[in-house]
DNA sequence: CTGAGGAGTTATGCG
DNA sequence: AACTCCTCAG
């Protein structure tokens, strides 16, 4: 082939790339596959690629879609093409993650699926509240059917392109005794009702507006001239159709993969896909990036050893120029606790010989290993920040604040208002919800609009109705405001108009006041957006932890988390059997995912630039239980020319063997109790003597809104009914779906007709 | 309706 | 250890 030589004419983004990557960069037209390993300079190649595309002219920003997986790496490589090409990157409304990019055209296409464009994407405590009510519903018990397998089940079958239509009667037997797919057509339902969609609808309601719409397609296949997707191993069946059908027409998609980095499959992610690119795509041209300028050859030649034990492979030769570097250490410790107390040492150490602290990860397996590490940095001082984990949006205050903001932005949603509706408290509890429950499900309305329509009634008590009145005049008002007013601005109104500031600022615990600045922190950054559905957005979508501060700082993240990354010095904590490989993937997926572990595990290495090291511990605690440990199966796997291994244990290597025995012994777990009681409380300092605002005139508004309403046609005047708070009456008026009624025991009162029944 | 205390469950990973 | 759900007293 003839590559066109390096000249000095060439542009920037053209220099300082391989042949390989020249390649990748110049192969415009038709299918790319670009198999590149860990460290290749994959992204190098990408985001040039996107800078020539733009600079030649071949396409507008507009006009290219480029798909990634992470928020991280969308970000990135943001950053990297608007370094290359300047200003152009602004104006590329199609790059980001599946989610963001579906979420984008879902909106524009809300209608085709039965939604609003303002729909609200619920995150997965939402989801987890929607369905256990659907389960209640269904009379099925929760404790033997947990609404989070449900879930999990959904999610599956969202992943793989399924619609309830296409649940057969084996996958619906996979929960409930075969109602499962019952229970995914009501969620279905419920999720329309109150305008809303979870992750897996933003792909799978795009998919389905695709399949269906020709001119949707046309117009889509018409406009993204060039298609690029960063990390295809690790697309699913959904994603894999998404794409075929847009890039179809032109067929000028690029994907990038690569095999040994598939960590995904249990999101549906199928490494087949990669494999089968080039059948979908004839005459696709596959590249293969394999020079390695990230990692010094001790730390590939580590990687190498691990993943070697895998089968299947595409397989690929790495190599590097790079000088020969530190051996990776393996280091042999204690328990917990030490194990943080000695990468805290190492990363002391590495400070004073001057490297920053942001060239330093510590990778672990599971999100709860982060805890020992910040517990320790916290001690000694050392800035850190944890990737991931409970993210900002994840916070029980910030949930509350956007489920306020929800409330005012979309009145449908119903999950928001229950959030809220005795947040702070307002005696509005079980009793009073149920009562709007009921209305609602009536007359087929979202609770905010029952809840305005129970006030003319005698339904709730007179402390209740009075509470439920100023919330809902409340809502109304923000709702105004949000018309003329800045939406950073009315959120800050509504958070005190609310009580919810008052609410912490009563609390005296150390936490709260972190909880009021996360708050104002949360205020200050919807200025940045140009609207509160653009905000909400964000925040379902994109928003992580990426403080304000920033000075240097340890980053503590997953090794999924990582991929993608590269750092000088990478800490991997916690190789032990049952903690990575985890115990989850011994257990249920044999080979598959022990597979996936040790692809993991390839990742994990591959992050380190200059220095590695792995380390283990000897006891660990697990549910608050101390446990004995053995060094995983990957330590053994690293081949010995290429690791120091050293422990901290005075017994030496017999330790290890002497857990081996305690691990053999039938009695071992004897012992094992179960955790009890339940930690330390909160700092009991709630009195909820936050001011009562004054009544406002909600009564016309409220009126209003039920004027309109048919009443019921099976009742009339004089007829004898039945109500299941006030007992037998006669229908002594009616006005709308309103009724006045004459009790038998409780006097005259007025209700809504859809609380009685004929008596 | 609220808050305290007990029982039972839990922790793989992303958006 | 930390969470959620549940029950009970006030």
């Amino acid at each position: 082939m003839s590559l066109p030589q390096p000249t000095p004419a060439d542009p920037p983004y053209l220099r300082n790339l391989n042949d390989q990557q020249r390649e990748a960069v110049l192969t415009t037209d038709g299918p790319v596959l670009m198999l590149a390993g860990a460290g290749t300079g994959k992204t190098a190649a990408l985001t040039a690629r996107l800078a020539h595309l733009l600079y030649t002219r071949k396409a507008w920003p507009s006009e290219i879609l480029a798909v990634t997986f992470t928020n991280r790496a969308a970000r990135e490589m943001r950053e990297r093409v608007g370094r290359l090409v300047g200003e152009a990157v602004e104006g590329m409304p199609w790059l980001g993650t599946f989610h963001a990019i579906g979420a984008k055209m879902l909106r524009r296409h809300a209608e085709l699926v039965g939604l609003q464009s303002n729909f609200t994407i619920l995150d997965t405590d939402d989801q987890l509240r929607l369905l256990k009510q659907l389960i209640i519903a269904a009379d099925i018990d929760e404790k033997r059917f947990p609404a989070r397998s449900l879930a999990g089940l959904i999610d599956e079958w969202k992943n793989k392109g399924l619609t309830p239509g296409d649940v057969d009667a084996g996958e619906s037997e996979r929960y409930a005794n075969g109602r499962g797919g019952e229970l995914y057509e009501q969620y279905q339902t419920r999720l329309r009702a109150v305008n809303a969609c979870d992750f897996g609808d933003l792909l799978l309601h795009m998919l389905t507006v695709l399949r269906t719409n020709r001119e949707v397609l046309e117009a889509y296949q018409q406009r993204f001239r060039y298609i690029m997707v960063d990390e295809y191993q690790d697309t699913n069946s959904v994603q894999y159709l998404w794409l075929r059908l847009l890039a179809q027409a032109r067929r000028n998609i690029a994907c990038v993969g690569d095999d040994d980095q598939s960590i995904y499959s249990w999101r549906g992610a199928q490494v087949e896909n990669i494999l089968k690119f080039e059948k979908d795509f004839p005459g696709a041209k596959v590249i293969r990036l394999e020079q390695n300028y990230r990692s010094t050859p001790h730390i590939l030649g580590a990687a190498s050893g691990v993943i070697a034990n895998n089968g299947g492979r595409l397989g690929k030769t790495l190599w590097t120029e790079l000088d020969v570097g530190e051996k990776v250490r393996v280091l042999g410790v204690w328990d917990g606790p030490e194990e943080a107390r000695r990468v805290g040492e190492e990363i002391e150490a590495a400070r004073r010989d001057g490297t920053s602290l942001d060239n330093i990860a510590i990778l672990v397996r599971a999100q709860h290993q982060t805890r020992e590490f910040e517990d320790r940095f916290i001690a000694i001082g050392l800035p850190y920040r944890i990737v991931g984990g409970l993210r900002f949006y994840e916070r029980a205050e910030i949930r509350d604040a956007l489920a306020y903001l929800r409330v005012v932005n979309q009145p449908a949603d119903d999950l928001a208002f229950e959030r809220i509706v005795n947040v702070p408290k307002r005696g509005l509890g079980d009793k009073a919800l149920a009562k709007i429950h009921q209305l609602a499900r009536a007359e087929r309305v979202p609770l905010t609009i029952a809840s305005a329509r129970i006030l003319d009634t005698d339904e709730l008590t007179p402390q209740a109705r009075r509470s439920l009145g100023n919330l809902v005049g409340d809502i109304a008002r923000w709702r105004d405001m949000a018309r003329d007013l800045p939406h950073a601005e009315l959120a800050r109104q509504l958070l005190d108009e609310s009580g919810y500031t008052a609410m912490w600022q009563a609390e005296k615990s150390a936490e709260a006041a972190g909880r009021l600045e996360n708050l104002s922190e949360l205020v200050r950054a919807m200025e940045d957006y140009e609207s509160l559905g653009a905000f909400l957005d964000h925040v379902s979508l994109v928003m992580d932890n990426e403080g304000a501060a920033r000075e240097p700082q340890i980053t503590i993240m997953t090794m999924h988390a990582a991929k993608g990354l590269e750092f000088d010095t990478v800490f991997l904590a916690g190789w032990e059997e049952g903690l990575f490989p985890s115990q989850r993937a011994l257990d249920e997926g044999g080979t598959r995912s022990l597979e996936e572990e040790r692809r993991l595990a390839y990742v994990g290495i591959t992050r380190a630039r200059r220095r590695a090291t792995i380390l283990h511990a000897a006891n660990r605690r697990i549910y608050g239980q101390w446990t004995s440990s053995l060094p995983s199966r990957f330590v053994a796997e690293l081949p010995p020319e290429h690791i120091d291994a050293e422990t901290t244990m005075s017994g030496g290597e017999s330790l290890w063997r002497a857990n081996w025995t305690e691990h053999a012994d039938p009695f071992a777990d004897v012992s094992r109790g179960t955790g009890r009681g339940p930690g330390w409380q909160r700092a009991a300092a709630t009195n909820s003597t936050f001011s009562t605002k004054p009544q406002r005139i909600v009564e016309a508004r409220a009126s209003a809104v039920s004027l309109g309403n048919k009443g019921r046609s099976d009742v009339s005047l004089g007829q004898r009914v039945f109500h299941q708070k006030f007992g037998y009456g006669v229908i002594a008026a009616i006005e709308g779906n309103k009724l006045e009624i004459d009790f038998e025991q409780a006097g005259r009162k007025r209700v809504m007709d859809s609380f009685v029944t004929p008596g």
